[in-house]
DNA sequence: TATGAATGAGTCTTCATTCAT
DNA sequence: GATGAATGAAGACTCATTCAT
């Protein structure tokens, strides 16, 4: 009856239940996949009724949404402060690895949105300008490093930076999808990943052909 | 009036439309994804009723467990093809690799039921000793290349594997779950990726250390 | 497209097929209960296919209609043999009520119908004088019995008939819906049950009042 | 989206909807059986949709369940009553007879659920521990009378007990299952049966033999 | 006569969502 | 902000029945 003052809500103290859902949807979400949790598994886990949920997000699959932003303001984070190291481009190469890698192990709920769900329903339903900024920030620096140590930067170097990635995220993805897997010690593991990764680019770039 | 007992036929002349529903079947979850796809789905693609669809299969579930089991044979074959290809291991790598991406790009779901889900229920939900067997198959034919090519087989070698094959699988995964990001044209960047996988393999086997 | 010759099959060679329907229906009807076994059962059951059925009956209700139908007609046949078995008044009312409950114990399915269902469809689905015709029959047979022991056929007679009536069907009742009671003997428990009702019945005659 | 994990709250403000359901629920199982009645046919009764039934009932079965339960909760008082008040073995065999049949007459919805009914889901799913102490009570009642007749208690009482239940039982079914019998008044009818019962008992305690 | 294939109606159940309070 | 109650749409699955062959 009302329908006056817009429809700002959203927030106020209110948004300590908002970071209580969010918080408790990423544990659901992480312990039982995404497609297996429903509102009223939310709603129960938190200590409301399932209407209440609609106080605070518009719809169910915001929650999700959120959580992807999120995930990606936090790697971006990351990202950043890595690059503020000055170094070698190999040494910025490993250290953005290792940044990479480290997330996904701390964060593997937000990696897992950000990078292994399918469906993202995030990246469809907005402008989403966090998720794209970050990607194609983090992405960015990867291909500004292999510029800087071939000197160029065309497609070729495109080319390498989505291999690379694609190798580091390949670890990323295993680790967390397959903990069981009888995994060397995963500190060595990661250190001969990039390792390996950074002679591959290093090699292709003394040698271009093959 | 219920209570089945099991059922006679499951095969209609020569199953045509067993294979009929199954092809179907493999194309729905392709393009929305296996979560997507119910069986009205299935029927209304097929041409033919909901119910019958329990004409040639017991289940809902047994049409993904068929076409489950139908990848890992696949992909198992694959693999033999590739590895009685007698050449050198560096060779052998590169058609190892070329067969595990092949797969994955023609058998989205199935490759995503193997590698990518997390909760694969249909790695729990029988003996499934293709999907173990093909697997290890695979893994193991990885190994015997690095252990040829290093003349020795310890647990370097093990970890080699690991970090091999979790870049392919990035690859892999990552065309399957972001096919809209912006790739360069997908033969050139396998074929740049599994190169460089390479190059950082010997790479790594020249000067073991750093 | 032909149309022609009327609608006359229902019998010929076929009656045998007819038949063995008939008897694998009782039997799953038996095994199962009425409410468990679809035409998908019996059909397998006999070894023919479901539309089959439909050549021998018009609908599945039906073979359930026959059953009822035929059990009444055994049921009276056994009343008329015990009944013509002449002997003492006590004696008929302990075949009559033998036969009662063998009745009861071998064909329960039809039993259920003809007593314990209380929608009783095939009591409905057409005139059914048989089961009429048996039900009194049967209990005219019991008042006779009566009056000839008591001299006399009065409401007290009705009453008493009733009484036993409802004891008898007590006993099959509860043989049938609650098999899994632990129950003494059967033989044992209906002998006694039965000599009991005649023994109440006497001490009634000696003894109007109390 | 699946998976149950409990619910919470199964009670609205006093459980109103739900008793309004039981009520509905027992009043078609008598109208129309068990077995006819679909929660569709509940939900159009009460008024409300399909799947607001599963706001107070976990699974469909559960409603008869229920009512099954409360059916032995008022018989198994009505006992208690009666075996309070002290008297002769006979007096007591006699009231514990109308006790059960007034129970059967007033109730005949749960009397029908409680012994007509067959297979009775709410037998089998769970400890049904209430339904198990009525009827063993009622039933340890009834031998501890005859044992108390007799002298002595062993298996012949047993079956003694089982025969006079089924008596019993035997009029209350037809009462219920056959209304439009043309049965003699019905409590001369009740007195006569009990009696006759009684005399049964007694003349075979006199006269073990024939 | 018989059948393989198919189907509309109906079963129970769960989902995200809304509304009056 | 929050909630109890309710719902339309959809999920998998089974039934008796029909039709072209």
């Amino acid at each position: 009856m009302a329908e006056a003052m817009g429809d700002t809500p959203r927030r106020g103290r209110g948004g300590e239940r908002r970071e209580e859902i969010l918080a408790t949807a990423l544990r659901l979400f992480a312990q039982h996949g995404m497609a297996h949790v429903t509102t009223r598994t939310i709603a129960r886990a938190v200590g409301i009724s399932q209407p209440s949920l609609y106080a605070h997000f518009r719809t169910a699959a915001e929650i999700g949404d959120e959580l992807c932003r999120r995930g990606f303001e936090v790697l971006q984070q990351r990202f950043a402060e890595v690059l503020r190291g000055g170094s070698t481009p190999g040494e910025r190469l490993l250290a953005l690895g290792r940044a990479y890698l480290d997330f996904a192990i701390d964060q593997p709920d937000l990696y897992r949105i950000a990078f292994m769900l399918e469906d993202p329903e995030c990246l469809e339903s907005g402008p989403d300008d966090v998720a794209m900024a970050t990607g194609l920030g983090a992405f960015g620096a990867l291909r500004a490093i292999i510029a800087e140590l071939r000197g160029t930067d065309d497609a070729e170097g495109e080319a390498m930076a989505q291999s690379i990635w694609a190798s580091v995220h390949g670890l990323a993805a295993l680790l967390i999808a397959r903990p069981l897997f009888p995994w060397v010690e995963r500190q060595a593991l990661i250190e001969l990943h990039l390792g390996m990764i950074r002679d591959g680019l290093l090699a292709r770039l003394a040698r271009p052909a093959t």
